[in-house]
DNA sequence: CCAGTCCAGTTCTATTTTAGAACCAGACGG
DNA sequence: CCGTCTGGTTCTAAAATAGAACTGGACTGG
C-alpha cells in the first residue's frame, strides 16, 4: 500500500470528513454512542469488533475530538467514551445513512430497526437539502464552488 | 484478517449502508459523480486513486445499484458511469458530510470548496433532522426502535 | 487481605486489502 | 495500418485487520 492516501489536507470538506471518520468502524462507533453506549466492553460486544481495532478507533476518535474520555459515570474507576459537540454534530450524517439504508438496502417487509421520535414514537421526516431560502433542492440544483472561505 | 466482518445482513440500516458504501473511496466516487464526473479516467485523475482499486470500486457500486454503466454519451465507444436513482438518493449523505467537514475540519479562514445553489450561488441551509410533524430534533429527542417493519 | 474474576486494554501473528507499477487489448486518429 | 489514448487486469510489496494470547489494574467474596 506504501501509504494509505491521506485526504486530511484536501480542499473538499467531504474528503476531509471521510479522512477522519470514513473508515469501516468509526461511524458505527459514533452510531452506538448516539444510542447511549459509552464503555469499551459495550462497544466491543455491540459491534463484534476486535479489541485492538476498537482501541485504535476509539483513540483516533478522541484525538479527532469526536469522542472524549471522561472518568466514571456509574462511579467505577474506568472510563466513559462520550460524544463531544463535534461528535453530536454528526447526527445528520448518521440519520442520512440510516434513511438511505432503510429505503434501499432492505427487501420489502424485511424487518429492521428504526429511529423514531422519543416522545410519541413516530418516525422521522426524511432529510431534505434546502436552499438558504428554505426551498427543497435536488442534486442538479446545486454546484460546487471551488475554494471559497 | 480471516474475513472482513460483513454487515450486509445487519438489522441496523446504518450498518447495511456502510457495508455497501462505507469504505474509503466509494463515497468520494459518488461525490465526484454528483459533480458530473462519469468516465473512468476522470475519476482516476480527480481522486488520485490507483486504477485497480477504482475498477473494483466502480464495479462494486454498479453491482450495488448506485451507479450504472451506460454506453457512450459523447458518441465514443466507451462507458459512462452515472448515478442511478439509488445513487442520487445519497445526496443528503454527501451534503451532511460536507457540512460537517466545513464546520469542524477547517481552521477559521482556511479556504475550501462549497456547495451552493446553482441559480444564485447562495450557500445551502444546514441539514436539520425533523419529526414527522416538522419539528427540529436533536439526537436526544430520538430513540432507536428495534426490528420494526 | 488474599484469591478469583472482570474490565480495558496491548502485543503478536496470520490473513486480507490496498497501492502502485507494469502490462495488455480494444478504440481512435492520422 | 501504426502510434497513441482509454479502460482496464495482473503482479508485488506494504499496510490494515481479526482474533487469540497476554497483561495489569479494579472490583468481589470470603
Amino acid at each position: 500500500m506504501v501509504k494509505r492516501v491521506s485526504l486530511g489536507d484536501a480542499a473538499c470538506p467531504v474528503a476531509r470528513s471521510l479522512d477522519g471518520i470514513g473508515d469501516w468502524w468509526s461511524l458505527l462507533i459514533v452510531r452506538d454512542a448516539f444510542d447511549g453506549v459509552s464503555r469499551f466492553g459495550e462497544f466491543q460486544k455491540s459491534l463484534g469488533i476486535s479489541k485492538g481495532i476498537l482501541a485504535s478507533r476509539l483513540h483516533g476518535l478522541v484525538a479527532l475530538g469526536v469522542l472524549a474520555m471522561t472518568p466514571a459515570a456509574d462511579g467505577s474507576a474506568w472510563q466513559d467514551y462520550v460524544l463531544t459537540p463535534k461528535g453530536e454534530a454528526l447526527f445528520p450524517v448518521i440519520v442520512a445513512l440510516r434513511q438511505w439504508g432503510e429505503a434501499f438496502c432492505y427487501r420489502p417487509g424485511e424487518p429492521h430497526s428504526a429511529l423514531v421520535e422519543r416522545s410519541g414514537g413516530k418516525p422521522l421526516a426524511p432529510l431534505v437539502v434546502r436552499s438558504a431560502g428554505g426551498k427543497a433542492l435536488r442534486a442538479r440544483d446545486t454546484v460546487v464552488r471551488k475554494l471559497s472561505c
